[in-house]
DNA sequence: TTGTACGCGTTATCAC
DNA sequence: GTGATAACGCGTACAA
């Protein structure tokens, strides 16, 4: 009686009535008395009683509306900081779009790589209306697309699992062909986790791009963090001095390699031309504007939502999205 | 048997089984006849049968660990896009920090001003663990609070409301003060929402100090975000062309302050200042580096959450954070 | 290895 | 107005 957390009977027979009358009592229904009302109320205080909210939704809630939860999983790559990359707000402003009129709600988990496996089998077992998973790797996600087969990943996966992307290997070109053609001919990249298939893309896009143009292609990898730019840039301005365009593939990275190209001293866009990879907010606000490959994340994850919630999703269910190419003064001629 | 969701006995009976049976062979125990168990799966294949996790939590959990979620809750004002200002990344960065170790997770609501009543009384009756509420008005908070003690307000709220908030009146001041100090004398500020306490502080802050400095406080409200400094901005030079100074009372706003600033021709920092709140990310990224009265939403917001868990928040707990100056080259002299 | 029976905490439907 | 009693869907000792 001591430690167990207070439940409805143990109201109940504190107050002297019934567990229907508690009930009652407690949910503000019409037919009870104002004295009895009272007096539970009392009770309820002093033992600090708080309605099971899983029990209550079991017994409450329609078979379908029961489950109301739709769970986003993110796994958090070395320096992928969840709460600092635009990116991942505009996932969950998607999430958001796509559950509007609906009575659904997000849960968002943050995993560390490390945790990640654990996590996701217990996941999996409680995922109900089903679940995003960002930046899941292909054997996590395939095993969690065993057990729980309403999934969607966002970015390719492991085959059959569903997922939804952005035409990231054009995006790679396109930001090569937008610098050639405006004069720049020593482009290097930044490139995102050469693990993730994203990552890996736009890095085939910019090198493909590239070597059609017969040029030769130089990288480092960064980790779609600004500092991960900053370093990259570094390391990049050491190998080859004199280039004259960075492709990040990331807005964030961009970021990063915007202020070291300051303080090396290179000015944006008159000596070295920027592009970035996303299209968010960020690239408007940094000075010079940052050109950037413009893809639609919150269409394509409010998309992929409403499809899970619709039961839409199968077996190599997939959406690809186009990106688009936002011109801004960091790339101007 | 038509539209109805498939439950464990309609497994069971369809693979000639037993409930306990079914329910072993879903749950990967042992001691289940092989061939059994590759019966009951094709028949939940074929059904479509997913295992109801309320159902599951309130037959599995324990009686305090059933409950493992902490609800977020956000209001969106007029354009406080929830996606974009990267506040809110930070907020959920904080209540990730808190939630580490715990098995607990956080589940996300944004709701618009007018939806919200409505589903804040609706997520008061199912809240278990606790909530946090970020920009709630004080009048529901005080209701949310009445029917769910376990609350903590990100920010000043109605009386009794446990809170957590930043020293906004003195940042107020700390921004007015570095700009007198560093030579500018027509200082004029771009507010928040004057709804919201923390608006209300930061504008106090700033005139206060203005007045005891001598000088004519002047402002524009803004809503927190970049087209509200934009806007707010090309007011603000209308009204006093020969501005040398503004305050912004969030990053976003002086991140359009400074594209205003751009766009009519007035160079940063050498013809006009810029002084931020938040000491966001983005206060980094922009070009010039923008110098902000920083506050450690990740901290208080963690706390606020640590707290809430270790069911420490009882009525009018509440915790004031400093906040300190992150100077960049947006004020320089 | 499988089936029976009970418990999880609430709400809802009846009678009274 | 109030109190038994039956769901809600699932897990699991316990017995067989």
């Amino acid at each position: 009686m001591q430690g167990r957390r207070p439940t409805l009977v143990d109201v109940a027979t504190a107050a002297g009535v019934s567990r229907s009358t508690a009930s009652r009592a407690i949910n503000d229904h019409p037919r009870v008395a104002p004295e009895v009302r009272q007096r539970v109320r009392k009770v309820v205080e002093e033992l600090g009683y708080r309605p099971d909210p899983t029990a209550r939704a079991l017994a409450t809630g329609a078979p379908g509306r029961r489950t109301d939860t739709l769970e986003i999983i993110v796994v958090e790559g070395c320096a992928t900081a969840f709460g600092s990359n635009p990116f991942y707000g505009r996932v969950l402003e998607g999430v958001l779009d796509g559950l509007r009129g609906t009575e659904a709600r997000m849960r968002v988990h943050v995993l560390s790589v490390a945790d990640a496996p654990r996590a996701l089998d217990e996941l999996s077992r409680t995922t109900g209306l089903g679940a995003l998973l960002v930046n899941v790797d292909a054997p996590l996600a395939k095993r969690f697309y065993e057990r729980c087969p309403r999934i969607v990943s966002l970015g390719r996966s492991a085959p059959f699992v569903p997922f939804t992307e952005p035409e990231n290997l054009r995006g790679g070109r396109t930001a090569v062909r937008h610098l050639i053609e405006t004069g720049r001919r020593r482009i290097v990249a930044i490139d995102g986790r050469r693990q993730s298939p994203c990552g890996a893309d736009r890095h085939t896009g910019y090198v493909n791009q590239m070597r059609e143009a017969g040029l030769r292609p130089l990288w480092a990898v960064g980790d779609y963090s600004r500092e991960g730019g900053v370093t990259a840039t570094r390391r990049l301005l050491a190998e080859q001095p004199d280039l004259d365009a960075i492709f990040a593939a990331c807005d964030l990275s961009a970021v990063g390699a915007l202020q070291a190209l300051a303080e090396a001293g290179r000015r944006v866009p008159d000596d070295v031309a920027v592009v970035g990879f996303d299209g968010s907010l960020l690239a408007a606000c940094t000075n010079p504007p940052l050109t950037s490959v413009a893809q639609p994340v919150e269409e394509m994850t409010a998309n992929a939502v409403r499809q899970l919630l619709a039961n839409q999703v199968t077996d190599r269910w997939y959406r690809s999205f186009p990106v688009t190419l936002s011109v801004r003064q960091s790339t101007a001629a």
